[in-house]
DNA sequence: CGTTGAAATGTAACCGGTTACACTATAGTA
DNA sequence: TACTATAGTGTAACCGGTTACATTTCAACG
């Protein structure tokens, strides 16, 4: 392997001088410059990285944590981070963890940080579970929780309100599906539905899923469906399989019922019939979350919250 | 930051000493390893992994250059490298290219190694670029070409067979939909249908696509469906884009014509009708791939290719 | 009792960069 | 002419680990 040591033995000059012309720092003349810049080529000598993060203690590495790498709402939040980081010349170091396994965390969180990472981007902790962080750190995917970190938060509320304005003109029954509300950013956005339906007078009923088989919600939800006009679903996940449940059923969508899910997945475009939907903007998150860490790398040290906009997907399984 | 020195102050011995207890290596006296245990616990230490790998030139970190994040068969790929290398104590150091783009490919190789990564594994290289690298090295999504470089190919013979099988008994026009066979896998997977459709003597017609535009290439397709009883898409997401204009055109399927896709993407459960097709097994390629760079980086040299069995998956696109 | 060897520990070089500080040569200034 | 400033370059410490080699202690053995 090629060193400083080596280059600056060939161009008959000190490490210091070569290490400048690297870093175009300090003084060189262009005589010495050039030579050293010939040597450098013909030897295709690149610096160890690792070796300048030791005494730097910059990486050009984030270290990113993410829960599931086949949801493709968190990949294309990586899409965004990383679309940003490799404009500035950074690497993504990734670990992957579900967001409830604290230990794991806080053993990634370590590994970054014996890295040297410049700065840290995970998910959300469900549990405030008082990680040991040192680094520049953002968290994504949380609900806009005011303390002492960075939080890129998708905009619940608006997302909430709009899920009932794509049914306020046409349902006058409608069923929420939800997770369990300890999720602060289900909590933010059923409880923004429940207010507008309330301001509206519109009747609901909300409806708690198990987090894991949207199946076998599906089925239990179409059980009741004749009391509703309309169901709010969790993701489109679910949607996806309550509308595959009703084609068995010989059900019409939206004449029986209508449906909106949540996230603009790309099954939304596939299901027949195509569903209406919000969509969270994921890579919009994550290149935010990115500008956010680079700032905080850079010595800003504000902790504002970060809101990212959704957008409502009108399609057709509403009217 | 607490350093080794720091720690071998406090417990009143040297360095040497410390290291040896973090690595379970030399000989150290029972009572001198718990005091030393006890302070390390104490004062949180964790040692330093860059100052480590500059010695050693091992870093624990894994290069994976990956074409496309929001394509699930790639996430699926690097699901299965992960659960491998978590497991020996590696992290991902991950990059984003596609293959098409050889300055980037050896840009981030030169920067994996400038971080001494310990191996890498990218995505096949369409062309061969001459890259230089001197890491422990394999490629996945490969043709199954021999050369002096491990690559885990996917079954794309029997892949192209079963294509076929799965509609010998019911078709007699088969539009086989592709992708230009300058694409090595792509040409072992065609050339495989076509020995299997002469041997069978089904008639059969070959449509190169525009690589980018599935809902394009569906409508040129559908064209000319009535010349045909089956097609064969490049992969799922074309099939869908099919099934989709086929609810437009209200042409029913498999009445009108059947319709095999490639890969086993999620959507294929969810479109109407489900989707018949072959599943690559992205994760198995994954999994396979990270213990083949595994065994080069233990020292094994082999250089012979893996090949990844495919599956069959008949759904309601076929009879 | 002197010798041998193993256990326990320490010293310092090393990995490959960066940079504070020192030094030299030369141009500009009083 | 003596002094100062600056361009250009070199020396060596430093980052935080690892490890080859040296040293000390003490039990076992002939």
């Amino acid at each position: 392997m090629t060193t400083i040591r080596d280059i600056a033995k060939l161009a008959n000059v000190s490490v210091a001088t070569v290490s400048r012309i690297i870093n175009h720092s300090g003084k060189v003349s262009m005589e010495t410059k050039d030579r050293v810049k010939q040597i450098i080529k013909e030897t295709n000598y690149h610096p160890n990285q690792v070796a300048r993060t030791l005494y730097q203690k910059r990486s050009k590495m984030i270290g990113i944590i993410i829960p599931d790498l086949n949801n493709r709402f968190y990949t294309q939040i990586i899409d965004g981070i990383q679309e940003i980081i490799q404009k500035y010349g950074y690497t993504a170091l990734i670990s992957f963890s579900a967001s409830s396994d604290n230990a794991k965390y806080q053993q990634y969180i370590n590994n970054f940080e014996n890295n040297n990472v410049d700065g840290i981007i995970t998910s959300a902790f469900t549990i405030n579970p008082n990680f040991q962080i040192h680094t520049p750190f953002v968290m994504y995917d949380s609900a806009n929780i005011k303390d002492s970190v960075v939080r890129i938060a998708s905009d619940n509320v608006k997302g909430g309100k709009e899920s009932i304005d794509l049914l306020k003109n046409s349902a006058k029954n409608i069923l929420i599906q939800h997770w369990p509300l300890t999720l602060p950013t289900i909590k933010e956005r059923i409880e923004s539905m429940i207010t507008e339906l309330n301001k509206l007078h519109i009747n609901f009923v909300l409806e708690e899923t198990s987090e894991s088989d949207p199946s076998i919600a599906a089925q239990s939800t179409l059980e009741k469906y004749q009391q509703f006009d309309a169901i709010i679903t969790v993701n489109d996940l679910y949607a996806a399989r309550i509308i595959k449940e009703s084609q068995r059923r010989n059900l019409k969508i939206p004449d029986d019922f209508q449906i909106v899910g949540y996230d603009n997945n790309i099954l939304c475009e596939y299901t027949y019939p195509t569903i209406t939907t919000i969509d969270q903007q994921p890579e919009l998150i994550g290149k935010v979350a990115a500008q956010r860490l680079l700032q905080l790398i850079n010595g800003d040290d504000s902790t504002q919250n970060s809101i990212v906009n959704v957008l409502p997907i009108k399609r057709n399984s509403t009217y």
